[in-house]
RNA sequence: GCCCGGGUGGCGGAAUUGGUAGACGCUGCGGACUUAAAAUCCGCUGUCCGUGAGGACGUGCGGGUUCGAGUCCCGCCCCGGGCACCA
């Protein structure tokens, strides 16, 4: 072999040796232990950014891993392809869409490859293909059957000056990022799925999935946001039953906390909300108070950090109870999408409720007091606690619970109130008014209303050739797109010309791999073989979104017998960033690092090892060139000692240990393999995996072989090293295992063993304390008794020192470990 | 604003169940080899005191629990992710 490590010599042929030998493509073959890794597949922006390198990364080296475990293995890649980056391309470069995406696609397709990632490429699954979306298509008319989707009014951003809808990341300081005009929250009648249907399973289902990181679940949870209250109905002076139509001719309030019922003393509504519509009809100021709400993005975290406003609508409500009047006001930080758009306001016992009555010099009353001697002191802020009820008439003195039931009960009793359980989560909106994404198949006729659009009659195909100006959707001005026949009578309609929210398609993605040619089907049975997938890769920033539409849409698929999963991934890794100077590395920042430049100088396997020595996976990662070249430092390291080592010659056989310094390298050689296989397949910390290959390789640099014995112990020793690292760094492995006197690939051995035998050791090191601070070490039998251990602490001079002629007062003796002497 | 993370040497990080803080790597400094450079190898590298042995301090800040706290509890500060139309 070659004494010099030259990657770019050995990477393309290691690369053709897998294609040749197919070593990725799998089928659904019996008596085997099929293993499904998938990560999460990308958007075909350009070019592979570092950060796609490092999920890719982490999935191939857990991939060829579960291989070496004996699984049989797949790895499926392809592309979320529709979005709007490929609409923002063509308004600036003037090239249509789905070119600009598909010539994206072929670069990163040759990026993976260069990087030796092991995809079975047959399964490639592209969701701006027909092939795909008509499947989405199919099932959501199917869904359309089952009443699990309707259309509603709902909010979007609108620029006034361009006429259009903005997504939230093109309203900048609340300006049109184009137009730079004030940007308003406008209705839409827009489509959604009953995803609130679910909600309690998508809850409940949590608890079943141990192999998911618990901040990712209690993300969710509190997302989900499940809570038990009352929904309140107050009477409001005055005719405003069309206004409040909606709930029967009242003001409908949903509160957790109807124990605080009496200290209600005033309430909010929405902007959007019927009654101050209503009220600005005949009040100008509270017109432009209404206008001036209504000019924020529609993003919630704009509209929870804005100053907290609000005016009166000159209406009061009815207490319920008291028959007291409660004013209602409109306040800016309600809002309309959260239960019924209207709210009971409790300054005394809500942080929000008291700094805004505080503002507008609204009432404070105190109703709960505190179940301790806490004293309470609702002048300098709200009491949110729990506790007993006072100055509530004759439902005082009761705990939270009791006043609960006792007020609840009351109103049930005259009809005011329903136990209600209110959920945080909103059905999803999957309406997208932009041109490049899976067309909506409904169309609208002006006799049948809504209609879906038969599956004979599906995929309603995008149009690819058109010239996309950034005004409004080019399918609006294709008259033969949009001029259609109603299916169910004929007469001439209107067909969609909205798109699916593109989570749409990244929703089921993971299913159609394992059914990727089926054409008469949106599944079939080879789904029942590969799910659910058995570990998903992806980022921390899709903890929520993604992955909650993703388990959404599995149980839509179960219940439509197409899958038998109730969730789709059953173990989840999520990944961390990758920054530079401590930011997200990005275009706008001007600090992207090109993973095609590092594979040209360093080789793929370098940036691998690099990704994955200088952070867990789950940490944000910080870049260094310095730590590439170290990493690259280290493979050729690695190379020399195996060309060394073959130089002298190949040794199979049993390695035998006769000497300390063979005992001592087979010792390393064996924890070793018992640390990585920890780390790699329980820990998932390739990091520290990498440190102890570095060890292991630092102690048989340090060996100096000169018998046949030694040879025989170093092979062993480099054999593991060259083992260990094959998930992570491929190509090299490819080769030395083949110059360590393998025919066979590497990818194709088997995991190493640990030989318990090997890791014996005579003695221990103990640590010796005095009042927890460390004195002296100690080199004691493995299995000193503990008599024999404290007499050698106390034997030891520093510990002397310290002990003096103190009393000793304790001894702890942590097993094969410490002795602490307290005095 | 709300939900979820994170903060350890000059740097990335390690310390897995409350038990040796700083593994491994990078950087830097010193040395070997070389005509020279590259490459490689060896030594040192948390701060302070000390020739040394060793000692004091030290894991964002302030308190607490414990024989013992980077790790657990309470209260803060700062940074990152998400907040439903970025994907």
């Amino acid at each position: 072999m070659k004494d010099q490590y030259h990657p770019a010599d050995i990477e393309p042929g290691v690369q053709q040796y897998w294609k040749d030998h197919r070593c990725f493509e799998v089928d659904e073959v019996e008596d085997v232990d099929p293993y499904y890794c998938l990560t999460m597949f990308p958007y075909p922006s350009g070019k592979l950014h570092m950060g796609h390198v490092r999920v890719l990364t982490i999935s191939d080296v857990v991939a060829r891993y579960q291989r070496m475990q004996g699984k049989h293995v797949l790895q499926p890649m392809g592309w979320d392809a529709f979005g709007m980056p490929a609409e923002n391309a063509a308004i600036k470069h003037g090239v249509p869409p789905a070119e600009w995406t598909y010539s994206n696609i072929e670069y990163m397709r040759g990026q993976m490859d260069a990087l030796g990632l092991g995809y079975d490429w047959r399964r490639e699954v592209t969701t701006c293909r027909p092939d795909y979306y008509r499947w989405e298509q199919w099932f959501f008319t199917k869904l359309f059957e089952k009443g699990l989707v309707y259309r509603k009014q709902s909010v979007v951003n609108w620029d006034p000056v361009d006429n259009t809808v903005l997504a939230n990341e093109q309203v900048i300081d609340g300006r049109g990022w184009r137009s730079g005009a004030l940007v308003e929250r406008r209705e839409i009648p827009q489509w959604f799925m009953k995803i609130t249907d679910y909600a309690d399973e998508l809850l409940a289902d949590l608890d079943k999935l141990p192999g998911w990181p618990d901040p990712v679940k209690t993300m969710q949870r509190n997302w989900i946001g499940r809570s038990e209250g009352l929904e309140i109905d107050f009477e409001v002076d005055g005719d405003y039953a069309s206004e409040l139509e909606a709930t029967d001719g009242v003001l409908r309030v949903f509160t957790t906390r109807p124990d605080t019922l009496f200290g209600a003393t005033y309430m909010a509504v929405a902007a959007e909300h019927p009654l101050a519509e209503r009220a600005a009809a005949s009040d100008p100021k509270l017109a432009e108070f209404l206008r001036e709400c209504r000019q924020t993005s529609a993003a919630e975290a704009d509209i929870e950090t804005r100053e907290k406003l609000g005016m009166p609508l000159g209406i009061n409500a009815i207490h319920p109870l008291t028959g007291d009047p409660v004013p209602i006001w409109v306040a800016n930080f309600v809002l309309m999408t959260y239960g019924t758009g209207a709210l009971m306001a409790v300054p005394g016992h809500d942080v929000r409720d008291w700094e805004f009555a505080t503002k507008y010099e609204l009432p404070i009353r105190q109703v709960i007091n505190s179940a301790d001697d806490t004293v309470v002191d609702i002048e300098s802020a709200a009491y949110v606690e729990k506790g007993v009820t006072v100055n509530s008439g004759e439902f005082d003195g009761l705990s939270f619970k009791a006043a609960f039931d006792a007020i609840a009960d009351a109103l049930m009793a005259q009809n005011k109130a329903t136990r209600k359980v209110n959920y945080r989560l909103r059905d999803w909106g999957v309406s997208r008014q932009r041109y490049w994404g899976t067309p909506i198949p409904i169309i609208y006729c002006d006799d049948c209303g809504a209609v879906p659009v038969p599956e004979a009659d599906l995929p309603v195909v995008l149009p690819e050739d058109v010239v996309v100006s950034g005004t409004g959707s080019p399918l609006k001005d294709m008259p033969e797109f949009v001029h259609c026949d109603c299916p169910k009578c004929g007469k001439p309609a209107r067909r969609e010309t909205d798109t699916f929210d593109t989570f749409f398609e990244s929703s089921w993605y993971f299913a159609r791999y394992a059914s990727y040619d089926c054409d008469d089907a949106m599944l079939d049975e080879r789904a029942k073989y590969w799910l659910p997938v058995d570990q998903y890769i992806g980022g921390i920033e899709h903890a929520i979104l993604h992955l909650l539409y993703a388990r959404f849409f599995q149980k839509l698929m179960r219940d439509l017998g197409l899958s038998h999963a109730d969730e789709p991934f059953t173990n989840l890794l999520t990944q961390g960033m990758v920054l530079k100077g401590g930011r997200k590395m990005s275009k706008s920042e001007g600090n992207t690092v090109d993973p095609q430049a590092l594979i040209d100088e360093y080789g793929a396997d370098t940036v691998r090892l690099f990704m994955m020595f200088t952070a867990p996976p789950e940490q944000a990662l910080e870049w260094s060139d310095d730590g590439v070249a170290g990493a690259f430092r280290f493979l050729r390291k690695l190379w020399r000692n195996v060309a060394e080592h073959v130089d002298v010659g190949v040794a199979h056989g049993e390695a035998r240990a006769t000497t300390d310094p063979q005992k001592a390298l087979r010792r390393k050689t064996h924890e070793i393999i018992a640390k990585v296989s920890d780390d790699v397949g329980r820990r998932y910390t390739f990091n520290t995996a990498i440190a102890g290959v570095m060890e292991l390789l630092n102690s048989v640099t340090a060996f100096a072989a000169e018998t046949e014995d030694d040879q025989r112990v170093r092979q062993e020793a480099l054999e593991t090293a060259v083992l260990l690292l094959s998930p992570i760094t491929p190509h090299i492995t490819h080769e030395l295992w083949q110059a360590l006197g393998h025919d066979d690939a590497v990818l194709n051995q088997a995991w190493p063993a640990v030989d318990t035998a090997a890791l014996q050791r005579d003695s221990i090191e103990f640590v010796v304390q005095v009042n927890g601070k460390l004195r002296a070490r100690l080199s004691l039998a493995a299995d000193a008794s503990r008599e024999a251990i404290e007499a050698a602490a106390l034997a030891d001079p520093n510990v002397q020192q310290f002990v003096g002629d103190k009393a000793i007062r304790k001894v702890i003796v942590v097993p094969k470990k410490l002795v602490n002497l307290v005095v």
